[in-house]
DNA sequence: CGAATTTGACCAGCGC
DNA sequence: GCGCTGGTCAAATTCG
């Protein structure tokens, strides 16, 4: 019905390719802000980074994305994962950079 | 076959 | 004290 042809048990969701591996384990609707928010686990070993989706279910082109945990300890540089490793190191540039590159330039909207 | 994903249900904390 | 919500886990199913 919704996947004629290939496959995907997605929500129909994309999510923009911020450079990691996650596992999704969990999709609920929070009926406070009325949207869907999916929750989000580092895939590395030793990781244990969570990352939390929310979107609208009439808006599924609007993804809100937040990072907690703090930040990756795999080796970034081993794996082929790795977000904007342009020369300097990061910390908290590096969780506005995910979201900015999830919104475009407009986080938060306060 | 293995791995990944999805859904439902349960638990805990908080507010009034 | 009770109800409600949010968050996580487990199991089941499916794809390549």
């Amino acid at each position: 019905m919704e996947q004629p042809g290939g496959g995907s048990r997605s929500s129909g969701i994309e999510l923009p390719e911020d450079g990691f591996e996650w596992k999704k384990y969990g999709q609920k609707f929070i009926k406070n802000i009325s949207k869907l928010r999916a929750y989000y686990k580092c895939a590395r070993a030793g990781c244990s980074v969570k990352k939390k989706v929310e979107w609208a279910e009439s808006e599924p082109n609007n993804l809100r994305i937040t990072y907690e945990g703090g930040q990756h300890i795999h080796n970034t540089t081993s794996q082929e994962a790795g977000p904007s490793r342009s020369g300097g190191s990061s910390s908290d540039a590096n969780r506005y950079n995910l979201i900015i590159q999830a919104f475009g330039d407009h986080y938060p909207p306060s």
